[in-house]
DNA sequence: TTGAAAGCGCTAACAG
DNA sequence: CTGTTAGCGCTTTCAA
């Protein structure tokens, strides 16, 4: 429970107060009708003049605000929220700041909020649906005014925000639902990374990925499978749990095999940190007995050694567009179709996917 | 792209509505009066039966639970706000969520809120103080339920939440006021550093640090300091600021110097990498031309070459630290006397802090 | 241009 | 145990 009320502690007209008011609630707050009276005038010339919309004598502005000034007056936000029935404030649903993409995305959407004068609630999932939906649920009680959200899954159920006629971005991961979206070309990067890996003369490349009902991931692995059928390769394909070490084990069971892969693409980087560390464990060394390359440009990336190859994502950048977006709709200057935005990814190239020379024929 | 089942737009009725409905604010609302009005019972009994509070029959408790239910109702957490006076909201207001050591302690924090009823807004400051103040000042006026935050600066000004009642706790940096604070041992933690380093034979280390108004560095700055003065060394103290590149520019200005020194210990995990960064532009081999340590174990401290050696924080459990101290705090149930609580560090010693043996006397 | 007053949706006295 | 009702602090008609 929340302190408990006073009826006991002091009311504004000074009468003592026992010593716990302070130390539980501290002084009370003034509000607006104080305000008011400092500056003998009424509430709403109050609220006119702080909001300074609607024309009010620039005499009596002044004299509200330094009232205002004076005896620290801090509007109530939540009082005016229920009033205006509606928040500055959005949901971005994540699965988890830790993955360094959606820490990017997360500050891109931050600065564009707070720019626009929106604060931004955070919530991690952990790839849960429970909490997921949790945080739907609220994201729609607390009255966001809108909401970011990738998806756990393709078909998550945003219908709550839909019946609370909440505004809904998309990022990162497709949703089985018409809405505005903002993702990356995850097709296309998967396809530039297996080519690259083919030019390198690589000959068995695998797909180290995540569960098959993860959008985006999904579409590097199909990005993958597209150039390796091309070439007529076979199409080594792991699909591995979000679980911090899943990278490791997927080399162990990979590499036991009689014809084990000669070089991965690794669909993010938390994976392609989890890969170079079995690789390292089995005395692999990249870039020369087996190639490497991962999603997301980590900062890292190029100091781990050798440095890292990666598909780049603009992750800073999906955020803003994401916000960009949703500030759109929030003020209903939306188109009435719901927009997708997908982002250009880039093949950054460096030490981990090469291969020596003379190396062919394996 | 996207696959769209785009149904007609239609309200709760069922009956078909103008596109801009849909646009603008959806359909109205259910509110408890209409729960109240669908199970026959007073908006009171509603009110009861959902906080499942007071001992309601429980046949009506049901009936509530069945027309909320069927009407999808969604009770207005701001209205409740307005008349609790209080929110169930906290923000959190830190540097850089894109720092590793904060991007934990924001999990950390995240985590224990969600598990306590509780939701976290998320604020970056990026080391400016008008920014910080402006947070500072919206965490007020939504009257959130508390607040933590990492302060810029010794002298951040927090008497705003004071005299509004907000509970506090500081984490990671000192703040000149007596106030809960959950920190690491940094002076401790600079001591074990430099000493290995000393321990394994290097003889010029420096420190370089970030402003000298950022209180934890500052103190690893003098941990520093107390071991190379008692080895009778001198102090190599290099001030840099919160950019990305101020590692890389840092190595570049001490090495050209005419007795550059011969190992480093950086303050912060960003900016080690830069410092890697600037020393492999220099090609000056990490643990061997020169010795490296670094602050916070990153993800990816133990896959870089030479795996980097740090001072490791307890960030995660620093931010559930944090949010347990702001739990107490809220409930009243908190000690009168402000408490510190200092987490311990730890050494893990990896390559890049190695010194090759008969390189003695340099 | 200003003020009086009606709520926003909910909870918690208070009475029954 | 249940219902009636008075606000929480603010914005915004509606009149003056």
């Amino acid at each position: 429970m929340t302190v408990g009320r006073g009826s006991e502690p002091t009311d504004r007209r000074g009468y003592a107060v026992p010593i716990d008011a302070t130390a539980g609630k501290g002084a009370p707050m003034v509000k607006i009708v104080d305000v008011a009276e400092a500056a003998q005038v009424s509430v709403a010339t109050v609220s006119r003049a702080l909001n300074n919309s609607a024309r009010v004598d620039p005499v009596l502005a002044e004299r509200v605000r330094a009232a205002a000034e004076r005896l620290g007056y801090r509007p109530n936000a939540v009082a005016r929220n229920l009033r205006r029935q509606g928040t500055q404030v959005w949901a971005l649903i994540i699965t988890d700041i830790n993955n360094p993409f959606y820490t990017a995305v997360a500050r891109g959407v931050e600065d564009f909020a707070q720019e626009s004068g929106f604060s931004v609630l955070l919530c991690n999932t952990d790839e849960d649906q429970a909490k997921e939906d949790r945080y739907l649920e609220v994201a729609a009680q607390e009255r966001v005014a809108g909401v970011i959200l990738a998806p756990r899954s393709d078909n998550s159920d945003t219908s709550i925000l839909e019946s609370s006629g909440i505004p809904l971005v998309v990022v990162d991961r497709h949703l089985n639902r018409k809405v505005d979206f903002v993702t990356a070309a995850s097709f296309e990067g998967a396809v530039m990374a297996t080519e690259h890996l083919l030019r390198q003369g690589w000959q068995r490349p695998a797909c180290i990925t995540r569960p098959a009902d993860t959008a985006t991931t999904e579409q590097r692995r199909m990005g993958y499978e597209d150039v390796v059928r091309r070439h007529g390769l076979p199409a080594i394909v792991r699909h591995v749990p979000f679980h911090a070490d899943s990278g490791v084990e997927a080399i162990s069971r990979l590499f036991e095999s009689d014809v084990p892969p000669d070089s991965l693409l690794a669909v993010d980087s938390m994976l392609a940190l989890g890969l170079m560390t079995g690789l390292q464990r089995r005395n692999l060394k990249i870039g020369r007995d087996v190639g490497l390359i991962g999603f997301d440009d980590a900062t890292w990336a190029p100091v781990v050694e050798p440095a890292l190859s990666v598909i780049a994502q603009p992750a800073y950048e999906m955020g803003t567009e994401a916000a960009r977006l949703l500030v759109k709709r929030i003020r209903g200057q939306g188109p009435a179709e719901p927009q997708t935005l997908v982002m250009s990814t880039t093949l950054i190239v460096r030490g981990s996917s090469r291969r020596p020379r003379g190396r062919r024929g394996g």
